[in-house]
DNA sequence: TAAGTTTGAGCACATTTGTTACTTAATAGA
DNA sequence: TCTATTAAGTAACAAATGTGCTCAAACTTA
């Protein structure tokens, strides 16, 4: 009891001076009387018994921890978290992704030859945020074929030809669909130079800057009609959640393998993988699954995305 | 801009991960790829600019921080500060105070040969909450002489032998009354053997447990008549603000000099400033400028007071 | 483009903090 | 009263942290 209570005083003291006076060790031992050793001991024990409490304090705190929670759970390069508090708009955060995107580029310009770009509102941001800047010895280079006729502004090879304009850098074009009217056909257009080459290209890339698409029925495949209503359903009943660079995936990241899977252009999840450095946008919490998806299978190596992607995913 | 951002996004990682993950600095340098040393460099601007604090919370912190704070302003041997919240009696807090006066003097006991001791309330609580034991070889002896028949409780000589009995040890008597009829007399008895060694002894004790006197007018003196309305107005007069083993002082912590002074018998206020170590023993905030005075003149070296005092004096 | 400026890494060293082994003093129990 | 046990100090060492310096790279500015 005694001792309790001169313990307690004592770790209080040694809380005190140490923490909120500033003192080292030696001197709190010399003002309470005990030995530099205790001292120590003591203040360990008071830390312990939560004596004393350490608050790390700022706005963007919660944003901040997102960002190492995810760093440390995916072992990534980078992880970027944009806050989506005080009711930004989606087109607010979108920017802001990209321009984060933006700089992580141009951080990296320099150790890298080749760029890959998928397409989508995400990577539109992030080329839409990239400053101009030389960049000759680059090459950006499209990872998926064209898709239809309308709504260039989020394809890839547009977004290729315009971020070339700006790093005044190389560029290929991808010189096919990303979805062939049948099998055959996509088996041919495969075989051809132009589009073996594209593929290549867009296996060989150092780095690439991709989003993710929504679950099938929100995708933009179906919602510009890219897809057709039986398309969409039959890829709904292979339990199809999502796409990344032309690959429909399921819940567990597997490929989606069916006759339709057959009619895509483009490199595979497994070729994604082995790219060096996999960079994905995204922006909208309705993304976080399939975001997650990405992450737990390994494909992407460095993340850009919103804060309530983020708390979803952690 | 750009580096403020990213400094400050630095900050907060590094302040996370080592005061809330409890990393080392080493293991935040790899976590967020800077150099161990710029971790502490960096952790240093994180504390100077507030993004982390410490909190000590403890439900005795306020009265452990008043105890470091008068061991500070005062270097005291010991200080001890009872808690006054929760509306506890100020009977109780005089026992608290009584009870680690007590166990103060236990633990100096073996370095003491000779023990004085004052009159009052708190002394009288002190010797009270005293347990029993052996200290053969101490000698307990009054600082002061006795008042009066009656109330004999709080007298130096009761408490003395009050003492002793517990401690089992040797005692000396003080044989004159603290206040002679007037100043001729008292010079007649500081003149006799009986009161010259008495007063000797008091002078050269190891350590001296005292209390200090309220404003005159509320003193135990002139609440239980043993000094006149007339001696209580002259008194006032001439500055007295309280009484230390009998010796009224002002509020510069003089002693006051007038024929009414001339008729205590005692040891001054200086040659209490010689004993080694002058412990006081105060509880009631009406006590706070008087013990503050004490303080001031470097008149004790150890203190127990209840928290309104403290807080007055700090 | 080139020179000046700034920044931070890397290294070396100083200081502070943490830990251990040994010794002493106090405490409790037989 | 003596022994066993514990607590804390001392001293030495190990680990972590703080600090100054130099150098290289990046960024500015002319």
């Amino acid at each position: 009891m005694t001792n309790e209570i001169v313990d307690h005083e004592l770790l209080l003291k040694a809380a005190i001076l140490y923490y909120e006076q500033n003192m080292n060790q030696e001197q709190v031992a010399k003002a309470i009387g005990v030995s530099r050793p205790r001292v120590s001991k003591v203040l360990q024990i008071a830390k312990q018994e939560h004596l004393v409490e350490f608050f790390v304090k700022d706005v963007n705190k919660d944003v901040v921890e997102l960002e190492l929670a995810l760093q440390q759970r995916y072992a990534l390069n980078d992880v970027k978290v944009v806050s989506t508090r005080y009711d930004r708009s989606e087109e607010a955060v979108s920017n802001q992704v990209g321009l984060l995107s933006a700089r992580y580029m141009r951080k990296i310009l320099d150790q890298v030859k080749t760029i890959g770009i998928g397409w989508g509102n995400a990577v539109s941001h992030f080329v839409a945020e990239t400053n101009y800047l030389i960049a000759n010895d680059v090459t950006i280079v499209p990872l998926v074929g064209g898709l239809g006729l309308v709504n260039l502004d989020v394809h890839a090879n547009r977004l290729v030809s315009e971020l070339a304009i700006k790093l005044r850098s190389q560029y290929c074009t991808f010189y096919a669909p990303v979805i062939a009217e049948s099998a055959q056909v996509a088996q041919e257009l495969k075989n051809s130079t132009l589009v073996s080459s594209a593929l290549k290209a867009a296996r060989d890339v150092d780095v690439a800057f991709i989003g993710v698409g929504n679950e099938v029925r929100d995708s933009t495949w179906h919602k510009l009609n890219y897809i057709t209503e039986a398309e969409t359903e039959e890829l709904e009943e292979a339990g199809a959640v999502g796409d990344v660079v032309a690959n429909f995936f399921d819940a567990e990241g597997n490929t989606i393998k069916n006759d339709f899977a057959d009619r895509l252009i483009g490199i595979t999840i497994e070729e994604l993988k082995e790219i060096p450095n996999v960079v994905l946008m995204a922006v909208g919490k309705q993304k976080a699954r399939n975001v997650k998806i990405m992450l737990d299978n390994h494909i992407v190596n460095t993340l850009f995305i919103d804060q309530s992607i983020a708390e979803k995913i952690i």
